[in-house]
RNA sequence: GGCGCGAUGGCCGAGGAGUUAGGCGAGGGUCUGCAAAACCCUAAACACGAGUGCGAAUCUCGUUCGCGCCUCCA
């Protein structure tokens, strides 16, 4: 299995640590507001992606975080996050609004199809909520402080990026390059000793005096940076090194180069072998975002009539390390395709199957070469093309394992429904045009629609 | 300024030195009580300029344009 690495940069062979086992962690969202689309395209690269390691025989162990505080906003001197901004927008607790978009989130995820993480089990469910894990946190800027890594000043505690030789080997852009605070906005803090400095700890003073969600430390009352929640929850839950690393491509530069320093400062063990990251969706050409103003949500998706798994092909269409122009035809494009892969998985109720079981191979290749889905199902769609093939449970449990797209679930006609075509075809053997019709009809309400080819008559759920 | 990605037919998108991507759409056809679906056929592409090849959409260089990141972001 082949899988491209940020890592240096290359395509390379994946290799776990531990044979037939993957330890991997995505970073998921924060809880702010909705999840857009753009967002659910990286769990959806995610899922694939474990769908696929487990189809290739790895036991697949996948924590995803949570962020439920202190996500800086940076453009506004008040020092507000993200989540008290929503929670001022709102007119509810910090807490109340996180728990109102988990459960949006975890609503989205279900529609999508996307398995739920399975390595970890805490207060408040599967996902690892960043305020479940503040003692962890503490305990990494300890070690920090133990070797002389971190430092303090009035308004936080800082990692020091100087210490560390191969600090940003992630993005390969040496740190004299950078342009300090190269979005004007960024508020800086001249205790800084340098620029790419980054906080482990915020304390309550001055800026973020009213930050509503705050802990006691041994430094002081605060709360984390943003960083330090992904190195503690890998530390806790699958431990250093390790396997695969996921997160968008806007994490390269900042949070996970920073999530390695930490991780490897405090540990002295290498924190992930690959990292791979998705590409954003566009819209006009533009990536999709809040502050663009510019994205949809899934329910803009399902108040068009499209279903959900529609979304889902419509990314597996493209490859996940491209950049996709979002745009509705192109959905609709998807749902029509869908719609026809579903035709076809109900013949497995209908028709004896005669399925090629090597075409299988086919699509498991191109999905083993760093996920290519678009390939993969260019192959599924020659098979669905190839009347010698129908489909058997089987082949589709096999096919949902990767994919993901509920083709095995589907259900068969009731035998009252069955009785109806077997009216109906008697119907129009005595050429009873109207009753025929009739009971078309009455089926097409049910959602079954039927198709009359020279031998018999086809259903298919719409 | 630095780092990175990209430019493929009407739209979305794989591939990648010589051989069909695929989806949706368009035109034609087969089937058919009607309808729908399905299937078959067809048209249509590789930003621009130069270079290296027997041969370039595919490699190299340049140009133009677009996108992302450089302490909000998937």
């Amino acid at each position: 299995m082949k899988l491209f690495n940020s890592l240096g940069r290359e395509l390379q062979e994946f290799k776990s640590i531990t044979p037939n086992e993957v330890k991997l962690y995505t970073c998921g969202p924060t809880v702010y507001d909705y999840s857009h689309i753009g967002n659910l395209r990286a769990y959806v690269f995610d899922d694939t992606l474990r769908r696929i390691l487990t189809n290739a025989g790895y036991n697949v162990k996948h924590v995803m975080n949570i962020t439920d505080v202190g996500h800086l906003v940076s453009d506004d001197d008040q020092g507000d996050d993200k989540l008290e901004k929503g929670a001022l927008r709102e007119q509810k607790t910090v807490s109340e609004v996180a728990d109102f978009y988990i459960k949006a989130f975890e609503n989205d995820i279900s529609l999508l199809n996307i398995l739920e993480p399975n390595a970890y089990k805490g207060p408040h469910g599967k996902y690892a909520r960043a305020t479940d894990f503040i003692d962890q946190q503490i305990e990494i800027v300890k070690l920090l402080f133990e070797k002389d890594i971190a430092y303090r000043t009035k308004q936080a505690i800082y990692f020091n990026t100087s210490k560390l030789p191969d600090y940003g080997k992630l993005t390969e852009q040496k740190l004299d390059d950078k342009e300090v605070a190269a979005r004007a906005e960024v508020v800086s803090d001249d205790q800084k000793e340098n620029p790419q400095d980054f906080a482990l700890w915020f304390f309550t003073v001055e800026r973020f005096a009213n930050h509503s969600l705050h802990w006691n430390s041994p430094w002081g009352e605060g709360f984390p940076g943003w960083h330090l929640e992904c190195s503690a929850i890998i530390h806790a839950t699958l431990g250093e090194p390790i396997d695969i690393h996921t997160g968008g491509v806007d994490h390269i530069g900042t949070h996970h180069t920073n999530e390695i320093a930490q991780s490897e400062a405090a540990f002295d063990v290498k924190l992930a072998n690959y990292w791979l990251h998705n590409e954003h969706l566009l819209v006009n050409g533009r990536k999709m975002s809040k502050s663009l103003g510019n994205y949809y949500r899934l329910q803009d998706v399902i108040d068009k009539d499209i279903e959900p798994l529609a979304l889902r092909l419509l990314f597996l269409q493209s490859h996940y390390r491209t950049q996709t122009n979002f745009t509705w035809d192109s959905l609709e494009a998807s749902a029509k395709f869908l719609k026809r892969i579903q035709s076809w998985s109900d013949l497995s109720f209908q028709i004896d199957s005669s399925i090629q079981k090597a075409s299988l191979n086919d699509i498991e290749d191109a999905l083993r070469d760093d996920l290519n889905t678009p390939l993969a199902l260019s192959r599924l769609s020659s098979i669905i093309s190839d009347k010698n093939n129908t489909p058997d449970h089987e082949f589709l449990v096999k096919l949902d394992a990767v994919l993901g797209l509920e083709l095995s679930n589907r259900l068969d006609l009731s035998d009252e429904d069955k009785k109806l075509i077997v009216d109906r075809t008697r119907a129009r053997k005595n050429q009873d045009w109207s009753e025929s019709d009739k009971i078309r009809d009455l089926l097409l309400e049910k959602s079954i629609e039927l198709n009359d080819s020279q031998d018999r008559t086809i259903w298919s759920r719409v």
